[in-house]
DNA sequence: TTGCGTTGAACAAACGATTGTTCTATGTTA
DNA sequence: TAACATAGAACAATCGTTTGTTCAACGCAA
C-alpha cells in the first residue's frame, strides 16, 4: 500500500495537514522553515503521491476526461482521440476511451457510467442529431464538447469542419471533371454530417444546372460495409453513375472495393472521393480523393474547450469551425498520384 | 449535483445506511419489506447512482484499468485497445488509454499517474526488455499484463504470440520461394518482439543453408519511417535482397513505399513479408503478406488476465501464447490477391 | 505584570459511500 | 410478569485528502 498522509504525520511527529500543507504548497498558512525541511525530504524519500481518489472525493474534481466515439479502429477516431490525450495529457488530465459502435443503448450506458465515475468532462463523437444522450449532459450538467457531428445545433460546445461546404467542394470537383450523374453515399439523415454534406453535395448540383436525381442518394451509414452495399446499389442501376462522392473515407473504401469486385475501373469508370483525409487514404492505390480536415486538431481544440469549461465552471456554446480542403488524388483523376520523389507519409505509427 | 445517499436518507426518514444496504442489496441485515419498497421507489424516482469516487475511497477499487501504448493511430493498437474494451467493459470496468510514443519517460509518467489515480491494473504494450517500469508495476503491486512485448521472461502475465516461430516461418517462406538473399528489418534489439523474430529469421536462414549475412539485418525500430529508411539502406546495397521480412506490417509499409520510390517491383524486384496481419495489411495493393496474429484477442486475453489478478488480489504469471499463422498475399507472391468474388473486409470500421 | 499581536501547528469538519456494532422496540417463552 | 430473542434500523468508524478555525506559546510594548 502506498504511504498516506496520516502514516507520514507519525513519522514527521506533525499533523497529517502540516504534511498536506507542504505537499502542495498551501501558500495560506506559515510553515516554519525547519518543520517545511524535514517534512519535504520526507516527501521525498517515501516518494509520496497523494490518493488522487481521495482528493477527487474532496475536490470534486477527477482529472478525467472521456472521449466517446463509435470506432477506434477507425483511423478518424484514432488521430481524434491523439489529438484529445495531446492536449489534455500535458494539463494533468488522463483520458478514458469508450467505443459505442453507434449503438445508442451503448453510448447512453457509457454515459452513466462515466458520470458516476465523476469524470470532468466528456467528449463526444458519436451523437446524432436531437441526441437524448446530449441533452442528458446538457441536464446533468456533464461539461462536454460534440466533434463532428453536431446534436441540436448551437446548444452545445462543438469542434468540426464546414460539412455543407465539404460536400459541396467534394462534388464540385467531381461536375468540373466533367461527371454528369454523380452518386452520394449520404451517411444517415439522422446524422449532422450527414445531413450537411448532401446538403452541399446538393448544392453543388444545383449550381451545376445538372438535373437532381434522388435515385444517386443512398443511405450508407459510416462503416466500410456500408458503404460497399450502398455503393453496390447504386453501381448495379442501369444508368450508373460514373462518380461518388461518399460521405466518409470508409465508407469511400468500401465503394472502391465493390467497384473494383464488379470489375470497374478507379477512377476511368468510376471516380470517388471520401471525406476526412484519414492516413489510408493517401496509402490506397489509386488515392483516395478527399476532402482534408484537420483531425489530430479536433482532438486538440475539443480538449482545449473542455478544459475551458471544467475550469471556469460554466458551460460553453463555443463553436469550433475548421475550413475542409478539396485533396486530390487518383480515385478522381488518373495520374494524380506522382509516384517518384514522394516523401513516405509522416509516421505516426509504431510497432 | 447528483442526488446523495445523505439527501435520500432525509427523505425517505431513515439513516444513510439503510439506503446503502436496500441499494446494495446487503444480504447481511433485514430490511422491513415495507421500508424497502419505499426507498427502491425513491432509488428509481431520483436515478439514484453511486458516487463511484467515494465507492472507490471506501472499497479501495475503483473499476478502472489503463492501457498503455505507444500509439493509437497504429492499427495494431487500435484492435487490441478493442480486445480490451470488450473483454472488460461487460465486467463494469471503464478503461483509460495513454500514449507513450515510445518514450520511456512518457512511459513512467503515466505510469505514476495511473497509480495516483488508483487504476485497478495496467495493461502495457509499450515496453522493452529490463524495463524499470515493469519492476515498478511489481514494486508497486500493480496487477498487470504485458502484451505483445514481454520485459523478463516469466515474471509477469503476458499475452502474445510466438514470436520466434512467427519469424521462422515468415523467412522459410521466402526461402520456399527461392529468395537467397533475405534482409530483415528488425525492430530494436531492445525489445522482445525484435530478439525473438530475428531468432526466427536466423533460425531459417541456417535450417535452410544459406549463409548468414549480418549485412541483411538492419534495425527499424517500428515506425513506418523507421521501416522506410531502414529498408533504404538494404535496398541501396550493391548486392540487395531480394525479399524482406520486416518486424512488423508498418515497417514492411514503410519498405514497401521506399522500394515504390526505389522504381522496384513488388513482388518481382523484392517481396515484402510483415507482421500482426493489421486490417491494413489487405487493402495495400499488392497486399502485405504477413503472419497473422489474433490482434483483438490478445487485448480481451489481457483483460481476462488482468481483471483475475484483480479479484484473485494476486499477481500471476500466466502466459496466453497464440499460435501465428503465415497468410500469403500479393506482397510475395504475384498473383495471390485473387481479384473476384471476394467479399470486402469485415468492417468493424465506422464514420 | 497584563495584554496583545504573531507565529506555527493542531483540530475538526467535510467529501459520499460501506459495513460492523449497537440500540430499541416488538413479540415470545417460561 | 420477568427474561429474552429477534427484527429493523440507527450509530459510528473508516477510506485519504483538503482547508477553515482554533489554540498554544512566545515576544514585546505599555
Amino acid at each position: 500500500m502506498p504511504v498516506t498522509l496520516k502514516e507520514l504525520a507519525v513519522r514527521a511527529q506533525v499533523h497529517p495537514s502540516t504534511i498536506s500543507r507542504v505537499a502542495n504548497n498551501d501558500p495560506s498558512l506559515r510553515i516554519a522553515p525547519t518543520t517545511r525541511q524535514r517534512i519535504e525530504t520526507l516527501l521525498r524519500e517515501t516518494e509520496y503521491r497523494p490518493n488522487g481518489v481521495a482528493r477527487g472525493l474532496k475536490l470534486r474534481q477527477t482529472f478525467a476526461l472521456a472521449v466517446v466515439i463509435p470506432d477506434i479502429t477507425n483511423p478518424f477516431f484514432a488521430a481524434l482521440f491523439r489529438g484529445v490525450e495531446d492536449g489534455a495529457s500535458p494539463r494533468g488530465y488522463n483520458v478514458l476511451l469508450c467505443n459505442t459502435d453507434g449503438s445508442p443503448e451503448r453510448q447512453r450506458s457509457h454515459l452513466h457510467s462515466l458520470h458516476a465515475r465523476r469524470v470532468d468532462g466528456v467528449i463526444l463523437a458519436s451523437s446524432v442529431l436531437r441526441d437524448p444522450s446530449v441533452r442528458w449532459l446538457r441536464h446533468q450538467h456533464i461539461p462536454h464538447v460534440l466533434v463532428n457531428r453536431f446534436s441540436d445545433d448551437g446548444q452545445d460546445a462543438f469542434v468540426g469542419s464546414d460539412d455543407v461546404l465539404g460536400g459541396l467542394v467534394a462534388t464540385r470537383h467531381l461536375v468540373e471533371l466533367g461527371h454528369r450523374r454523380i452518386g452520394h453515399l449520404a451517411g444517415k439523415l439522422t446524422v449532422s454530417t450527414g445531413v450537411l454534406r448532401r446538403r452541399g453535395y446538393l448544392g453543388a448540383i444545383a449550381d451545376s444546372g445538372l438535373p437532381a436525381d434522388a435515385a444517386l442518394i443512398a443511405e450508407s451509414g459510416y462503416t466500410e460495409e456500408g458503404g460497399a452495399r450502398a455503393a453496390e446499389q447504386l453501381l448495379s442501376m442501369r444508368d450508373r453513375p460514373t462518380a461518388i462522392f461518399a460521405v466518409t473515407d470508409m465508407t469511400a473504401v468500401g465503394a472502391c472495393t465493390v467497384a473494383r469486385r464488379m470489375g470497374l475501373r478507379i477512377p476511368e469508370d468510376v471516380a470517388v472521393v471520401g471525406y476526412n483525409d484519414i492516413p489510408l487514404a493517401s496509402r490506397l492505390v489509386p488515392g483516395l480523393t478527399t476532402v482534408h480536415v484537420p483531425i489530430h486538431e479536433f482532438g486538440a481544440a475539443a480538449a482545449r474547450l473542455l478544459m475551458e469549461q471544467i475550469e471556469t465552471g460554466e458551460a460553453s456554446r463555443r463553436r469550433v469551425i475548421f475550413n475542409p480542403q478539396l485533396v486530390v488524388r487518383g480515385s478522381t483523376v488518373g495520374g494524380a498520384d506522382a509516384p517518384v520523389n514522394r516523401r513516405p507519409a509522416a509516421a505516426f505509427a509504431t510497432e
